[in-house]
DNA sequence: TTGTAGGCGTTATCAA
DNA sequence: TTGATAACGCCTACAA
C-alpha cells in the first residue's frame, strides 16, 4: 500500500513568516504568554497582551496551522464529502447551493472547507482514508445514492459527521438535515386533485436515492387521502431527457392522464417536451407539476408549478450542527427536516390558458 | 487583531492512530528507515521495504499532515479563491465545471482543494490572510470582477498562483488560463452577418468583467471586418432579467434591428423574451445568438445558437499548471487560451421557422 | 543501507 | 500572571 504523496509540491522560497518565538521576542515577552495572547488572552496582562498585539500587526504575524494542529489534534478544517460519479449531476445547482450554505455557516469561524469529490471507488477508499487520517475535524456528507456506505464507513471512525438528505443506512443513528420530500410529494397530490385532475400520474426519480423515494412516498400517500387510486408510475433519472423519454411511454400507454407529477422541474420540462410532442396541451389537457423551484421551473415556455424548499438554510443548518457537533462531542443533535410549500404557476392552472396553444 | 480562531474545534476522543514511531517497531526497523520506505522508498532494502509496507496495512497508519507538512513546508493542499458577492453568480454552472476540473487535475496527487469563498471585503482579508499564512502550497482564483485586486495581492505573497479568466490588473504578469472570448465575439459578429443580417447589436455582459469586455471587443472587430457599423450595444448584468429590460429599451430605440448577441445564453433568454414581448419573432424578424452553450441554449423554446468554450479542459488545465508551478517554483508558465467554436441552432437559422410562430 | 539526533512552530504542564 | 520545558509526529542531515 503506498501511503506516500503521488507527487510531492515544493514551496517557493520567500522570506520566512515570523514564528511565536519572534512575536515573543518583538514583544518582550516569553513564547508561552504570546501564545497565551494570542488564545483568547486568558492569564495575561492588560500590559502583555497589549505588546503582543502591537507586535502582531508589526510583524504581520499568522500562526502556524500545522504546529498548532500538530499539539491541538484540531485541524480547523471540515470536509464537504460529494460522493458523486457523475459530472452532469454536480452541475445541478443543488451543490453550489450546498456549497454557499456551508460557507456561510463557517463564515465566523476560521474553519476551512475542503472539498472531497469521489467519482470512482478509487476516489472514495482515499476519501476515506483521508477522513479517517485525522485531517479534518468533521465531515458533511451530500448523500444521494444507495450504494455509498458512508454512513457506516463514517461512523466507524467516530468523525463527527452530518449528512445532508436522509442516508439510506438509517442503522447507525446518523445525524441528518433534509427537506420534507414526504410532505413535498403529499402537496403535489393534494394540488393536483385539489383542483379537479382525477387519472393522475407520476415520473418519479431514481429508485436508488432517497429523495426520489420520500416523493414517491408522499405522492402515493396524498393520492390514497384524496380517495384516487395510485395511478401509473415510472421512474427516470432526474435529467429531462431522461424524463422525456420515460413520459412518451407513459402517455402511450395511458392516454387519458390529466395531470402528472414529475419528481424535479428538470424531469417535468422532458415531461413537457412529450406531451407537446403527443399534440397535447399543458394544462389544458395535462396539469403538470415538478419539484425543487429550480430556476427553470419559471423561465420555462410555460412556467411550472412546483415544490419549494429552503436549501440554503438546511445547508446553513448542516455547517453550524457539524461545528455544535465538534464542540461538543457525543451530542448527537436530532434530525432536522425542513418543510416544502407548493408554488403554483400556469402549468396547473385551473382553466385552459392560451399558453397552452404552444402545442 | 486578533488572530485567534473564533471558534474552536475538539476533537472526540477516540483510538489514537498510529505514529510513524509504532509503524517502525512493527516492523522492526529505525523511524528513519520507515520514513524513508513510506515515501518513495529511497535507500532502502527490499526486506525493509517490505516489512514496513506490511506493516502499514497492518496498522493502518496514515502519516499524520501536520507533523509532516511542519517540517517539509509543504501543505498538499491549494485553493480556490471565489471573490464572489453574489450567490446567484455562483449557481452558474461554471463553478461546477471549475471545481469538477480541479479535481480531476488534483485525482492522482494526494493534494487537496479547499474552498476560500469571500464575499464581503472582510472575507477577503480574512482570505489573503489564510493564503498568506501558507496554509496552501498554491491558489487558483477565479477571477471575474475590475474592483477585487487579487492579482497584486497574491503577487506579493509570491504563492504560486494561476487565474482562471484574465484578471483586469495584468502589470503583475500573472498566469491565466482562459477561452478566447475575442474571438468567440468576432464569431458571433461573422455568423450573424454570414446570414446575411445587417442591422445588429448587442446585449454585452457587464464593463467590469473581462470576459463581457473582451467578448464585445471581440464582436466590434468582427463587425468592422464584415464592413458593418458598430450598432447599438448595451450592457447587462449576465442575467436574464437584466438583459431583457435592457433589451426592451434597445428594441424601443431601434426598432429595426434584425439580430442581436447575447453575451451569455442566460441573457439571450431575456433578449428572446423582450423580442417576444415587442411582438417580434426569433428568427424570423430578429436572429438571436446567446454565449456559453450552456444547457438552456438547447431547452430554449427557440434554441439557441451560440458560442461554446471547452470549460472543463480549462479548469483542469488550471490545477495542472498550478501543480506545475507549485513543483517548479519561478517557472512562469504562459497563459493559455482556449479557441471557441460556433454551435448553430434555431435562433438563427436563416429562413424563419415554424416555431417563429411562438412569438 | 541503516540508525541517531535534532528541529519544524505551537500548545500544555507546572513551578516560580 | 509568567516563563522554562516537554511534547506533538515527522523528516533529514549526518554518522555509522
Amino acid at each position: 500500500m503506498n501511503t506516500s504523496p503521488p507527487r510531492s509540491l515544493r514551496h517557493a522560497a520567500g522570506r520566512p513568516s515570523p514564528t511565536l518565538e519572534d512575536l515573543a521576542l518583538a514583544a518582550g515577552v516569553s513564547r508561552s504568554t504570546a501564545s497565551r495572547a494570542i488564545n483568547g488572552g486568558d492569564r495575561v496582562s492588560p500590559a502583555a497582551q497589549a505588546a503582543v498585539d502591537r507586535a502582531v500587526v508589526a510583524l504581520g504575524y499568522i500562526p502556524n496551522r500545522a504546529a498548532r494542529s500538530l499539539v491541538t489534534r484540531r485541524t480547523s478544517s471540515i470536509a464537504l464529502v460529494i460522493p458523486e460519479p457523475d459530472v452532469r449531476v454536480m452541475m445541478d445547482p443543488f451543490f453550489a447551493v450546498v456549497i454557499t450554505g456551508i460557507t456561510e455557516a463557517l463564515r465566523e469561524t476560521d474553519v476551512q472547507l475542503v472539498l472531497l469529490m469521489s467519482r470512482t471507488d478509487d476516489d472514495s477508499a482515499r476519501t476515506l482514508r483521508y477522513l479517517r487520517g485525522g485531517h479534518v475535524d468533521g465531515a458533511i456528507v451530500v448523500s444521494h445514492h444507495e450504494a455509498d456506505s458512508w454512513a457506516r464507513s463514517l461512523a466507524e471512525t467516530g468523525l463527527p459527521t452530518i449528512f445532508i438528505g436522509r442516508p439510506w443506512d438509517m442503522t447507525f443513528d446518523v445525524t441528518y438535515v433534509d427537506t420534507d420530500n414526504v410532505g413535498g410529494g403529499k402537496l403535489a397530490a393534494q394540488h393536483l386533485s385539489g383542483i379537479g385532475r382525477r387519472r393522475l400520474a407520476t415520473v418519479a426519480g431514481p429508485a436508488d436515492m432517497t429523495a426520489a423515494v420520500d416523493r414517491l412516498r408522499g405522492w402515493k400517500a396524498g393520492l390514497a387521502e384524496a380517495g384516487l387510486p395510485e395511478g401509473p408510475v415510472v421512474h427516470a433519472d432526474f435529467t429531462t431527457d431522461g424524463a422525456a423519454a420515460a413520459a412518451r411511454l407513459l402517455l402511450a400507454e395511458h392516454p387519458d392522464i390529466d395531470g402528472i407529477f414529475a419528481a424535479s422541474d428538470l424531469m417535468a420540462l422532458g415531461v413537457m417536451e412529450a406531451i407537446q410532442a403527443a399534440g397535447k396541451t399543458v394544462p389544458g389537457d395535462i396539469a403538470l407539476m415538478g419539484y425543487d423551484n429550480h430556476a427553470v421551473a419559471e423561465t420555462a415556455s410555460t412556467p411550472l408549478t412546483t415544490i419549494t424548499q429552503p436549501m440554503v438554510e438546511m445547508a446553513v443548518k448542516a455547517g453550524s450542527m457539524l461545528l455544535e457537533e465538534i464542540e461538543a462531542p457525543g451530542s448527537h443533535p436530532e434530525p432536522v427536516i425542513y418543510s416544502t410549500r407548493l408554488v403554483e404557476r400556469e402549468s396547473t392552472s385551473v382553466a385552459p390558458t392560451a399558453s397552452a396553444a404552444n402545442a
